[in-house]
DNA sequence: TCCCGGCTATAACAGTCGTCATAGCCTAGC
DNA sequence: GCTAGGCTATGACGACTGTTATAGCCGGGA
């Protein structure tokens, strides 16, 4: 069997992350994405049998473990060097699309699915809690008690997420900044306790 | 002349801000949002000349003047208190909503307009600008010195936005309390200082 | 009484949408 | 060489999109 046909499904599959985070999943159309990822329009449910739902699951997951891989390895010189690194991260995809990307699992969370079918959601969900475990984690191997590193571990992921929306908004990298600076000193408080 | 067109005129605002919040505004369809407000579909036009754009900007202005107004109200007496309310407005939204109504300022924010016309975007960034503004000042009569009251602020705003996605995801409200918990020890803590 | 103007009802325009069915290419294994 | 099957190209389905044009209703002012 050749390879092309996986190759396909991945440009597939990263393609509408990308597109997600700029427009939003409802406003990705099935044909928009094959062309943005020069893949065959009647190939999307061969491989995606549970049509675009399942491609932006997908989606969802494959943009999450790219951030995952990131702060898992950062992560491991402490909490505050893992949120910078979660920083900048975010930092550079704004900055470099000219604040027209954002984060598409935070797109695919607000977005009402089609009747019955959550999967795409349920993704995102997974997402989320997959970052903040990893910052609670280390934030409990720095001595933060339990519940406490699990509350700043969801105020990180969700002032994070929010803060790139406002810069989205503002089309100003300022509020990623304030929100860097503030997170910074909570963490840096909270480990020194 | 009658009044019952201008009526007609503020019902489909105030739907428009309701389905936004609920599906955002791409999957938001000019006629579903007529009949959600028993509007005629022939009057959008009439009251809006600059089409779906210009209502759904004013559909976030109008969201986000209530808000505006119990953030106002709250925060005379203090920043801590304004907070709580603020928290306690979402998270009455997401629950009274089962998980289904978000913020529709982030809702707009976070899709892309249509080529060349950034008013509903500009008009979300407007709502989190003055809602930044109106607890930065709160924190500003408190001693917080300027520059930290504005990077404090800009922290609550994203931070309550980031978890009232966070919630939608996993159909939960812990986020939004797990913020709760942290904003309020990192408010309090800047005032007494 | 008449008319004027704000408002609405209706239909149409030209697309696009997600999804599916089918026929055919083209390569891997025998 | 030949066949099986993964993959693709094509076209169609019905429904829905934002927007516009036009004809008409229906109330208050003269």
């Amino acid at each position: 069997m050749t390879e092309q046909g996986q190759e396909a499904r991945q440009r597939m599959v990263a393609g509408a992350a990308d597109m997600i985070r700029r427009r939003g999943l409802n406003a990705t159309s099935v044909r928009e994405l094959t062309k943005h990822s020069a893949a065959p329009l009647g190939s999307t449910y061969h491989y995606f049998p549970g049509g675009k739902q399942e491609l932006a699951a997908e989606a969802v997951r494959y943009a999450g473990s790219l951030v995952s891989k990131v702060l898992r390895r950062e992560l491991a010189a402490g909490p505050v060097e893992g949120l910078r690194a979660f920083l900048a991260l975010w930092r550079q995809t704004v900055l470099g699309t000219d604040f027209q990307a954002g984060c598409p699992v935070l797109a695919v969370a607000i977005e009402e699915p089609p009747a019955g079918d959550r999967s795409a959601v349920a993704a995102a969900a997974e997402v989320f809690a997959d970052w903040e475990a990893l910052m609670g984690a280390a934030l409990g191997e720095r001595g933060v008690a339990a519940p406490d590193a699990a509350r700043l571990a969801t105020l990180v992921v969700a002032a994070v997420e929010g803060s790139v929306a406002l810069c989205r908004a503002k089309r100003d990298i300022a509020p990623l900044d304030a929100v860097a600076t503030q997170l910074e000193a909570v963490l840096s408080a909270a480990v020194a306790r």
